[in-house]
RNA sequence: GGAAAGGUGGGUGAGUGGCUGAAACCAACAGUUUGCUAAACUGUCGUACGGGAAACUGUACCGGGGGUUCGAAUCCCCCCUUUUCCGCCA
């Protein structure tokens, strides 16, 4: 969530960032600014009211030392009067709290200046291409029908283990998977993120702390009885793992990569959208997360695009990389680059990374800081994308790289398949 | 799941109702000394929120939440968690 000094001192700036969402925040914002001053208000009523009773408190230790009782007994009445007071301030100041908290809550990041105005999907930027997509001809197959075909993926197999959007991934369709995992973490690893496996459910001030709870409560998997949320991404955990932290200026930037399977209910999706692979309930991806000092974070978004680049590369898949509008991007980023592949038998274009930098919006909650060498404590900055999520890309693979003897396996994934065809 | 004992600052660890935001030691940082290093000595050494131009100052925080009390790290209750023992088990 944002700062409200930042919205108190920026609050024309920060209007005018948040208009590109296509939405008007202006009241919210001023509702923010004036319950905040009489929390302020309160705060320092109650804290004058306490340091008063503190110091009677002390005088009435130090007469009871003198050993005179009736002094001391006659000083209690007025701490008894203070505690009646303080108790009535502090059921208003944790209601005004609750009400600025829900308030902080409604108010997306703001968004980064090369962030276009825009009402939705279509007015996202393509900001680069690949290149020549592929043609395939008249016998092109859409990859669920190829799945069928070459026995990969039994999705109506998974209907009976689970329901729909559970897909079960079979032979070469398993070790497809497997390859593509080990290949992503390689390389992440090759790139100076250091791999972590982590807990694939988490709890509530994890959700929290990385802004899934409470915007996007119904897309997680709740388990009731723990109280427990199946990860949605590696992003939670990963960037959880710093929730409270307060590093030294030297730990930065901190580079984080993980595989994890991806829990996502999906509410309200239908329709081609969700034909074979396309979206899932249950999807692996390998996520990079990068912690960084304040200026340093938009270099490092850069660096991690061109990471995302290089992998796409390497599969030689056909992609374009789009600057997402205002009205598209997420509520907790700053800026977002989304990663689409061209699936050529679907003849459309299927995300398969975003990547973002949150700036201080996840470092706000997550209380991430660090101490630079001025002594001063700052919000750190996060960052994170997918590099890369599976489903889409064995969708692409596979209708790119089909030909009439099956699919051709690209050079680099050969080592971690072991075949090099379907 | 049952039983017992714990959870204090970066670390070790003292503290059982007021003199404790917290001893001592270690680590870290700055300085003195030194040809350099080491050692020794001196000093600094938590976080958040608020007030102040600043020096500084108020409040809160000893796993989390609630309670008792004029006053709680210290007493009581609930929860989380760690260790050990028992049970169960990949």
């Amino acid at each position: 969530m944002l700062q409200v000094p930042y919205l108190r001192e920026n609050t024309e700036k920060a209007l005018a960032g948040l208009a590109k969402r296509n939405k008007d925040f202006s009241a919210t914002i001023q509702s923010i600014i004036s319950v905040d001053e009489s929390r302020r208000k309160l705060q320092n009523e109650l804290d004058n009211l306490l340091a008063e009773s503190n110091k009677i408190s002390k005088t009435i230790g130090d007469l009871f030392k003198e050993g005179k009782r009736e002094e001391a007994d006659g000083m209690k009445a007025r701490t008894s009067e203070i505690k009646e007071e303080c108790k009535s301030i502090e059921t208003n100041l944790t209601q005004l709290e609750e009400e600025l908290k829900h308030l902080l809550y409604l108010v997306p990041n703001v968004p980064h200046e090369s962030v276009v105005f825009g009402k939705g999907a279509d007015e996202n930027e393509v900001v680069y291409s690949s290149g020549e997509t592929t043609n395939l001809g008249e016998n092109k197959l859409p990859h669920w029908e190829l799945c069928e075909k070459h026995k990969l993926i039994d999705f109506e197999l998974g209907v009976k283990i689970a329901g729909a959007g559970f897909p079960v991934y079979i032979g070469k369709g398993a070790r497809l998977q497997r390859a593509l995992i080990n290949f992503f973490l390689e390389e992440a690893q090759k790139a100076g993120y250091t791999e972590h496996q982590v807990p694939h459910l988490v709890n509530e001030a994890s959700g929290y702390g990385t802004g899934q709870l409470p915007d996007k409560e119904g897309q997680m998997y709740h388990v009731g009885v723990d109280d427990l949320y199946l990860i949605p991404t590696a992003e939670v955990p990963l960037t959880n793992l710093y929730r409270d932290v307060l590093l030294k200026e030297e730990q930065l930037p901190i580079k984080l990569t993980g595989y994890t399977p991806c829990f996502r209910r999906e509410a309200g999706s239908y329709g081609k959208d969700v034909r074979g692979l396309n979206r899932l309930h249950q999807f692996d991806k390998v996520e990079i997360v990068q912690l960084s000092k304040q200026e340093d974070s938009y270099a490092l978004l850069e660096e991690m695009v061109n990471h995302v680049k290089g992998l796409l590369n390497k599969l030689e898949l056909p992609f374009r990389i789009l600057r997402l509008c205002g009205g598209d991007m997420g509520f907790t980023s700053s800026l977002t680059f989304d990663f689409e592949v061209y699936s050529a038998a679907q003849e459309r274009w299927l995300e398969v990374s975003s990547t973002s930098n949150f700036e201080t919006f996840q470092a706000n909650r997550l209380k991430c800081r660090y101490k630079g060498t001025d002594g001063k404590t700052q919000l750190v900055h996060t960052l994170n994308g997918s590099a890369l999520a599976l489903p889409r890309i064995v969708a692409a693979l596979l209708e790119n790289h089909q030909d009439e003897n099956g699919v051709r396996i690209p050079q680099a994934l050969v080592p971690y398949c072991g075949f090099e065809r379907i």
